[in-house]
DNA sequence: GCGGAAGTTGTAATAGAATAACATCCCTTT
DNA sequence: AAAGGGATGTTATTCTATTACAACTTCCGC
């Protein structure tokens, strides 16, 4: 009998039910963009759920592809690389630098800023939102007179299901 | 009289003889290199000293304009971008990725990852190695079963002296 | 010295990521 | 209907990085 997935790994790292990931996260999108006064417009809808296909990272020229796979006649970059700016403004999804790719954020109220765990296997990202991360990166630039707007914090290693399998 | 600024601002921040930040940061360059084996040839030199010309990351197609600049006739991108990865091998450059843009390794010794603080006006970045970061991203990490490879964090925000001068 | 092997650089072409500039369309308000 | 703002379409371009192959240099055994 295979060893099982240790309880303390995260739902995208688990088989589990992605549908209800998406729904949600398409659910509290559009309430945000009501609270705030903003339309969530169909293409903005459908790069939203494409970035949520999974919890891997997706490449903006990969949902251009399946944009147009989708549609038969593919937009420019431009279209695609708006909804996402869209997306960010509105804390929907992130960009991870590491990677030039976009995921859905799964932190409803973003408190605080946030950090991923990224996999080199097999490409999963788990956002956290740790404050003794964030504390620890306050402290070090307070000591030196340093004022912290975006501290991005982004971890490449091998997630919890990729060390067992390994 | 004007604030001046706080004694704790890193040297970067601070006027001060920057060709012995070049020339300390040359001499452990060739040592490192006699003590791996490894050939810090004119080529990689020369792109080394380009990084180190300050204390803001620079991109490979400044290098790339510089090095041209200097000899009249321009290499290829692959010859910079090969000199920059021997340096980023060796630990002797670090890469921004957030900036897409290279900066000096400022700490001899690598004995645990470091950080940067990356002002967004002057653009001076500063590198940390700061344990307290290190050790809060490692433990949340383990919590969710995460084996910690690369920790990459990239601190946008205003440096000492910046703050001082708005 | 000679020959080969490994390492280094040169060169041309291409891939990949993101933006600029301008036109068009759509929705809302008057 | 007209006007304005927001959203999308379109084309071209910029910036970043890599692939593939050729040429050259250094080092080492012979
Ligand atoms: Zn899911
Ligand atoms: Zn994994
Ligand atoms: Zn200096
Ligand atoms: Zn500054």
């Amino acid at each position: 009998m295979p060893p099982r997935l240790s309880p303390q790994a995260p739902l995208a790292c688990r088989p589990h039910d992605h549908t209800r990931c998406v729904s949600h996260a398409l659910d509290e999108a559009e309430q945000r963009c009501v609270t705030r006064g903003v339309r969530l417009t169909e293409l903005r809808k459908r790069v939203l759920e494409l970035v949520w296909q999974s919890h891997q990272p997706l490449g903006a020229y990969d949902i251009l592809e399946q944009l147009s796979q989708q549609d038969g006649r593919r937009p420019g970059p431009p279209t695609v690389y708006r909804a996402l700016d869209f997306l960010l403004e509105h804390d929907l999804v992130h960009r991870l630098a590491s990677l030039n790719a976009f995921i859905g954020c799964s932190h409803p109220e973003h408190d605080q800023a946030c950090q991923f765990l990224i996999c080199r296997q097999c490409r999963t990202a788990v956002e956290l939102e740790q404050s003794a991360i964030n504390q620890a990166i306050s402290e070090a630039a307070q000591g030196i007179g340093f004022a912290v707007e975006q501290p991005m914090v982004e971890v490449v290693g091998l997630c919890s299901r990729c060390r067992e399998d390994a």
